[in-house]
DNA sequence: GGTTGGTTATTTTAGACAGCATGTC
DNA sequence: CTAAAATAACCAACC
């Protein structure tokens, strides 16, 4: 059995006619092969192949079979927020059989019990986890998980989740899905399940190494090569295949090269679709969430045909960066590897344009990128549909490097999965997970069996990690939760950052500023990083309106965290000065999509220094940090919380309408004209009516 | 004295998950 | 341990 009809599919009409609907008449060989396994009979598999080789339908087949078997839930696991709300989409289609289809992560509600009126339902690593320790019924109804990208198991910080949630799902049935690895039977034989591996792509990838030399040339692994003119080598390449009617995806190592890269290419003449393009354009421009000369060089560069594309960007650049790549209208992408990850953006060729990474762990040193890394950027070559075959390049600098790249890269299968639990904050963090769901010591030891981690390093973390959670008042009698260690479980903080609050909040009385306290929180294992330069230290130092709790530290390393930390505090103290946007960003150095991360971390982390000082009955402290927490929220001084309470009024026209005598929301029920007046008539009314609601339609 | 232009030394460097409260999922 | 580009610093020639 190589590819299997849908009509000769042993399933419902039903499920043939959501098929049908999408187009699909054959399943892939992937597929096929998956089926073949025992898929529909529910039998546990882990499924590697490559990108882009119709994985989720796989999954879907399975999670619909399961149901239909009398099975009472599913859940769909993706490392990514932008992944679940993709795959949230897809599922939708599943409405037609009458199946419920519900997705929750950082991004939605908190809100559990709702969850169970779902049927299946898409999350992150981390929000499953999380709910795992709160332990809802529905949850524990759910008895069929899929594990999307389980190759994260091998990342450093987010792969001790994978792992933590592995080892619950292994309970129940489960699926896993993963990019290609080497280890897939140890993996598989980890999981209970059987391997199904294959290299099959929806289109046949042509890899080469792109030698710019004295003379431009790629070389493929097939034996032929090509000779490009012109000096530079990615801009060679890009024209030639941009000149034949295809897109390019450009991967560099830092943002800087990504923008640089792209003007560079902007400067070649591409055909190109003028008015979709102005109205790609205008459409950037409207983006709220965005700094204002981001915009400006993209919009240049969009009528060049090609945009950057990495994390500083906000979400609404990017998407409208991604949209106008799949409409075509944008012919290259010069990318950090932000894009190899995230939602699928396929080109007819990649260029990988840096295989060493810097690592700020040992200085001048340069890592090479993974061959996983790699296999994820050239997995996004070859458009379905559009291209007969996809063209992944490597860049390297001269001929005696070509053949060492093409063997590692091309030739070679990536590395094996390992575990990341191996460390005590993974590990104790994993320990007072388990401890909140399942409450006797015996239970939590023999989950710990259950992970991927060498057995008897499992077995000294498990002594040490339970002492330590006692010792520091996570654990009461055995390893029952205190208060406090209730508390840090349910917030989803690391316990290492709970320690650092606690420690520094009982040796500090209660301080009138909030620099101190957002210090403090920047400091902890999850607070955000910020790239700090050498000049900037001092400057850190004198701007700041007042001292932190601790001095800064002698050594080095110390030090540089101390200042990183400095540099947040800073940051978000000016956002709840309210400080204009594009201010703070040019005077940090941040792009809009950093500025809202940091928020976003600090408003969870400033939330979790209030709740935590609670369980530790310090009133004083939690005053302080639920102000923060609100301030922080929604970016304003004090006096406009009232304000920004009403739904469509944030930073800008909360300010706006305070200024103009409307300080609480009852004020623009009493004067709805003025509001309209101010903020013009659609979105005044909008507002006025939103105030009436909050206020209990008192009016 | 100030500007310009070229060379050398120094500096910089990817990404993105989590709580809660409300009211769309 | 296996880098490369941007930028700052420096210096000499010139108006």
């Amino acid at each position: 059995m190589n590819s299997v009809d849908v009509s000769d599919l042993p399933v419902e009409d039903g499920v043939r006619e959501v098929l049908r609907k999408r187009g699909i008449v054959t399943l892939n060989p992937v597929q096929s092969e998956a089926i073949e396994k025992g898929l529909l009979e529910g039998k546990r598999l882990l499924l590697t192949s490559p990108t882009g080789s119709g994985k989720t339908l796989i999954a879907e087949l399975g999670i619909i079979s399961h149901l239909r078997r009398g099975g009472a839930r599913a859940i769909y696991v993706t490392p990514l927020r932008a992944l679940t709300s993709e795959k949230y989409n897809t599922f939708k289609d599943w409405e037609l059989l009458n199946f419920k289809v519900g997705i929750t992560s950082g991004d939605y509600d908190t809100d559990d019990a709702f969850l169970s009126r779902y049927d299946i339902v898409v999350t992150t690593y981390e929000k499953l986890d999380s709910l795992w320790r709160h332990g809802p019924k529905w949850l524990k109804e759910a008895d069929y998980f899929v594990l999307d990208e389980f190759h994260y198991l091998n990342d450093g910080k987010r792969g001790p989740v994978v792992e933590s949630v592995a080892v619950r799902a292994k309970r129940r049935n489960l699926l896993a899905l993963s990019a290609t690895i080497s280890n897939s039977r140890d993996i598989a034989s980890w999981l209970n399940a059987e391997p199904v591996t294959t290299n099959w792509r929806p289109v046949p990838l042509k890899e080469g190494i792109l030698v710019a030399d004295k003379r431009i040339a790629v070389t493929y692994s097939d034996g032929t090569s090509v000779q490009l003119k012109g000096t530079d080598g990615i801009l060679a390449y890009t024209r030639k295949v941009v000149g034949e009617g295809g897109q390019v995806l450009v991967f560099r190592n830092s943002r800087k090269m990504a923008e640089t890269t792209a003007w560079k290419i902007a400067e070649l003449e591409f055909n190109l679709k003028k008015k979709e393009i102005e109205e790609l354009a205008s459409r950037l421009e409207e983006v709220e969430d965005a700094g204002s000369s981001e915009k400006s060089d993209l919009i240049e560069l969009l009528r060049k045909g090609v945009a950057f594309h990495h994390a500083g960007l906000s979400k609404g650049l990017r998407d409208v960066i991604e949209d106008g790549f799949r409409r075509r209208l944008i012919k290259v992408i010069t990318a950090t590897p932000t894009l190899a990850a995230g939602v699928n953006l396929p080109a007819r060729a990649v260029v990988v344009g840096d295989i060493y990474r810097f690592n700020r762990k040992i200085l001048g040193y340069q890592e090479e990128i993974s061959v996983m890394e790699y296999k994820q950027m050239s997995g996004r070559a070859g458009r379905p549909g559009f291209d007969s075959e996809g063209e992944a390049v490597i860049v390297v600098r001269n001929k005696r490097d070509a053949e060492r790249v093409a063997k590692k890269y091309i030739l070679s299968p990536p590395e094996p999965l390992e575990s990341k639990l191996g460390n005590e904050s993974a590990f104790y963090s994993f320990l007072l997970g388990l401890a909140s769901e399942d409450a006797t010591e015996e239970s939590v030891r023999s989950m710990t069996n259950e992970v991927f981690l060498d057995k008897e390093i499992v077995k000294t973390y498990v002594e040490n990690g339970i002492l330590w959670l006692r010792e520091n008042g996570f654990f009461g009698e055995g390893v029952k939760l205190t208060k406090f260690g209730r508390k840090v479980a349910d917030l989803y903080i690391n316990p290492f950052t709970a320690k650092t609050i606690k420690d520094v909040l009982s040796m500090s009385g209660p301080e009138n500023c909030d620099i101190p306290y957002l210090h403090m929180l920047a400091l902890t294992p999850d607070g955000p990083l910020a790239s700090i330069g050498k000049a900037e230290e001092e400057d850190l130092l004198d701007s700041s309106p007042c001292a932190t709790f601790m001095e800064v530290p002698d050594e080095e390393e110390e030090a540089y965290q101390y200042f990183s930390a400095l540099k947040i505090a800073l940051v978000v103290h000016d956002w709840i000065e309210e400080v204009e946007e594009d201010a703070i960003l040019s005077k940090y150095g941040l792009g809009s999509g950093d500025l809202r991360s940091i928020v976003e971390t600090m408003d969870w982390l400033t939330y979790s220094g209030y709740q935590v000082s609670l369980a530790l009955d310090w009133e004083s402290h939690a005053e302080i940090m639920l102000k923060l927490n609100k301030r922080v929220s929604d970016g304003v001084k004090e006096e406009l919380l009232d304000l920004v309470r009403v739904p469509g009024v944030g930073r800008k026209r909360g300010r706006l309408l305070y200024e103009n005598g409307l300080r609480k929301p009852e004020d623009l029920i009493m004067d709805p004209g003025k509001v309209k007046s101010l903020l013009g008539d659609k979105i005044g009314e909008r507002i006025v009516k939103e105030a009436a609601r909050i206020i209990g339609g008192v009016l």
